[in-house]
DNA sequence: AAAGTAAGTTTACCATTGTAAACGAATTAT
DNA sequence: ATAATTCGTTTACAATGGTAAACTTACTTT
């Protein structure tokens, strides 16, 4: 079994899609039409295209069973999810991640588990942490550079 | 003075520009194009087309300054990647945010000063931690409903 | 003052995305 | 078998975003 690489973005739209099919793992167009009909108020035309559309770029998966298709989901969500939050990394000096992370738990709900979970993780990362993070910007995109002068 | 609001979306290319804004906090065209013709490989024309999307959005303030413009920020970057780390969020269930935030931990490199300050947040957030975090999705989008009978 | 140059504005153009109607084939109901 | 329904495919169209040339002003240099 072969791991399939996917640079594939999902845009909005898509991931709406996505949801419906992580969460069901096997669908049909009719099931994702009935879930996002109501909550994104789109018509079934739009839907379909959609679908189309993930199949397409490989992102979904279809079998025929019967006279309809099945849709299933080529990538986890975790990893696209990962690939997402990457993103917003790329955005930022590395030096930052620590903070923006900070921001990002200090802006959520978390149950006493998801805290516990995190302090183990925190206490593994110890391991591999650094004095500093490398800043990774070239010079003029963040203010790292002004203090080695 | 007053908050602005912006619900504006910066766009990948922008935001490069804008990280030559906060990065110089006061930057003329000039700055920014000499930065980002380097790292982009884009032409003046790009980054002045650019800029004028950015003043136009409301996201970048010009003054004169003799004949040219200063640039400065509209937005903090802390607020911008606050924004835009939200729309991960917003794609995922609730109860997954810790799972997302793990793996997001697991995923780069901190400094012993990240997670000291890391371990903190958590442990102040202990206070207001859940039993269990709500789901938010609607039926079809998430696993969770399926546990409920 | 004339010519050159730097800076901002207008236009442009294609790819992607959101949104959906129309079409065609297959299936089921009459 | 015929009509109605269902499901996927094709076509469409406007908005956004990436990328950039052309144009216009206003300085600066000679």
């Amino acid at each position: 079994m072969s791991t399939i690489e996917f640079n594939t973005h999902i845009t909005d739209a898509e991931w709406e899609v996505m949801r419906v099919v992580w969460a069901n793992d096997r669908v049909t167009s009719k099931k994702v039409i009935s879930v996002l009909q109501e909550k994104m108020d789109w018509t079934q035309s739009t839907i379909k295209t959609i679908l189309g559309r993930l199949v397409g770029k490989g992102v979904l998966n279809t079998e025929h069973e019967g006279r309809k298709f099945i849709y299933t989901a080529n990538i986890e969500e975790t990893e696209a999810v990962r690939d997402y939050a990457e993103d917003i990394f790329n955005r930022i000096c590395n030096k930052k991640v620590g903070n923006v992370i900070g921001s990002i738990i200090e802006d959520h709900v978390l149950s006493f588990d998801d805290i516990d979970r995190l302090e183990k993780i925190l206490e593994m990362k110890k391991s591999f942490a650094v004095e500093e993070v490398d800043c990774n910007c070239p010079e003029g995109q963040c203010e790292c550079h002004l203090h080695h002068h």
